[in-house]
DNA sequence: GATGAATGAGGATTCATTCAT
DNA sequence: CATGAATGAATCCTCATTCAT
């Protein structure tokens, strides 16, 4: 994270904003999961990056404006990292657990952002969406019709396809937030398969699966 | 939520400080659910109550303890609701449904309890457990033998009783926070019902449920 | 302005709040006239009443409501002084006299208020109307009765009332300015008197005055 | 107040970098009236004029010489067109009322420059003088010598020229105060009228004006 | 000459906690 | 016991100014 010395004056282009950017982002979600939303300071985010507040503070309008920052990289990484991992698996069985899989795996190896989730909510309850929510529908109908799929194919039992997603959903929006505050240690591989285990033996009918 | 005027004099016992703590601790939970701790003033609360912040401050060495003495008192009433649904059930199946169903109605009566939780997370993140998972584990052991006699009787799918545990567990503190969080209006009886439906699935052998 | 040292709890009565509203107001006048409003800093207003920053904060919501309770109290003082000096004299030419020598008398001896109402214009141009002006309307009716009076006895010649009020008004107005800011020593009484002179015989009908 | 774009070189001479200069100066009377001294952002005044901040630098020294600057083009308006008037009027009352019509009339089109002189006062307190009264008396003796000869024709009162001066100048003063202050709505061509009708039967002896 | 990215000092405000009455 | 006035630590944000490009 070391900061090249450079001096002022025009930028050579916005690609180095951009990158300086990322990099206040970065840090500061580092120090949001560390410190809280209140207890975070920006100087503490501007210390570490080695530039002045007022640098971040060009970049980012406003302490608010870095934090939601940060959680939208976040939840934007989560999103590419499952639909890389599912772009091109057709099979519902299969497709079910690459998506597990990679959520899972997120979170393993992103720890911060499970924090930037809580704090999200705890301090900005009134925000109509969360950003979590907000992102977690836009592969809704895509996912709804594999599933209509695997039931087509007799391979899903015939249950409402929103009750599926909500209940796979929320057993493994409970599993991060579990696995990170009980500081349950579990390889999250082992325990993505125990997920996928359980679920599948309620989701897909009784033979097709296992 | 009027307080009744005291005449002087040592009050008649212990009963009635207990009393006055019980009250403070349910204003006080309306205000932190609704404020986020940070935001939630002290003041607030005395005021509600008609009483001094003085006095608040006699009952609670501070506003941390005044925090935690809140979100203890919720985790104890959740943890008698589930105990009393459950307590003379014998047959696995039903007693995993009792439960289910005293945990979601009780958050679904306690909302400001849902906040609770994610604001101790987010501003109290280095604690060593979070007051949820302290009590989780009470009745561990218990439910570990209704699961492994499920097994015996062979209702239960071999699966080792901690992750089956683990992963209802994780499925319905997933589902309160969902709930919650992404306004879902969903009537939680039914939700109940899908959440159970779709767990029994996976966790019966084929045939043994439903 | 020594304050007595006292500790906390609750004040005998409001008359003290309001003797510690006085004195603030009396501080925060000086600092404000002699720093500006940017400049003055609310710790030094603390700092020379020997409270915490705090206690300013507890009787004004903040840093302008302190400066707009300076201001409203100094027109407020002005205004009675005036009419305290007017009230019981009912001559036309006389009441005009008293009125000039109680108005650049209360500047003189409260050179701190032109300077405050010199900030209020500066900082707060967007406001409706500045105090000066609110207050300055109070006694508009009486004042233009009286003008009236002096024209149907012959001593005033006949012009609108609200054009001699006006001119008359910015004439003193603009003379507290210009001695404040001039730094002009001009002992106000002979002022006064210049002020009046060239005034009434414009106001007056010829050979009537003078 | 679009910038013409420069091509490269050195400008063809320094009459180039004075335009510039007065645009900058233009375009900061606006900011500096519209926000007051320290809300006024230089980069508003570079956006205005499409620059860079730097260049704003180039020109001026600070934030306070641009202001300076500012006030000091604003009144050598003001005064060059209060002379413009009445360079060639030689009658004192003709000379009195010309002045009069044209420092109103000047205020009236640049209501900025009142802003400006109540935020020099307001800001600068501690300044000698403030500019406007540096140059109030440029052309003291000129204006001083024609009351002389007034009262030597006899159609001025035999008082001493300089109260005359001050109380002339003391309404003119306050007039513009409280027109721009009081949003006071009166054409300020009958307003010169009242001003010099009532300070005229002050000034003048009976029957000589008018 | 221009530019604009970087800097960091400066100050208002909040609110938990104390303790004299 | 109850009260609420007093306190001051803690921190966000602005914007004048600099200077490398």
């Amino acid at each position: 994270m070391e900061r090249k010395k450079r001096g002022p004056g025009r930028p050579r282009d916005a690609e180095l904003a951009a990158r300086r950017r990322e990099e206040i982002l970065a840090e500061a979600t580092g120090v949001f999961a560390a410190a809280g939303y209140r207890q975070a300071d920006v100087q503490v985010v501007a210390d570490r990056l080695g530039v002045g507040k007022g640098t971040v503070y060009r970049y980012f309008e406003s302490k608010e404006a870095l934090f939601f920052g940060a959680v939208d990289a976040g939840i934007r990484a989560l999103v590419e990292r499952v639909d890389a991992a599912t772009a091109r698996v057709d099979d519902p069985v299969e497709h079910l657990k690459k998506a597990v899989h990679a959520y899972l795996g997120f979170f393993d190896e992103n720890p911060d952002l499970v924090e930037l989730l809580i704090i999200e909510r705890a301090e900005f309850r009134d925000r109509e969406q969360a950003t979590y929510f907000v992102y977690k529908d836009r592969n809704y109908d895509r996912r709804v019709s594999f599933i209509r799929q695997g039931i087509e194919r007799g391979v899903i039992r015939d249950v409402p396809p929103d009750r599926v997603m909500n209940v796979v959903g929320d057993c493994l929006y409970g599993t991060i937030f579990t696995n990170h505050f009980s500081k349950r240690k579990i390889p999250f591989q082992r325990q993505a398969e125990d997920v996928i285990d359980l679920l599948m033996n309620g989701v897909f009918t009784a033979g097709s699966a296992k």
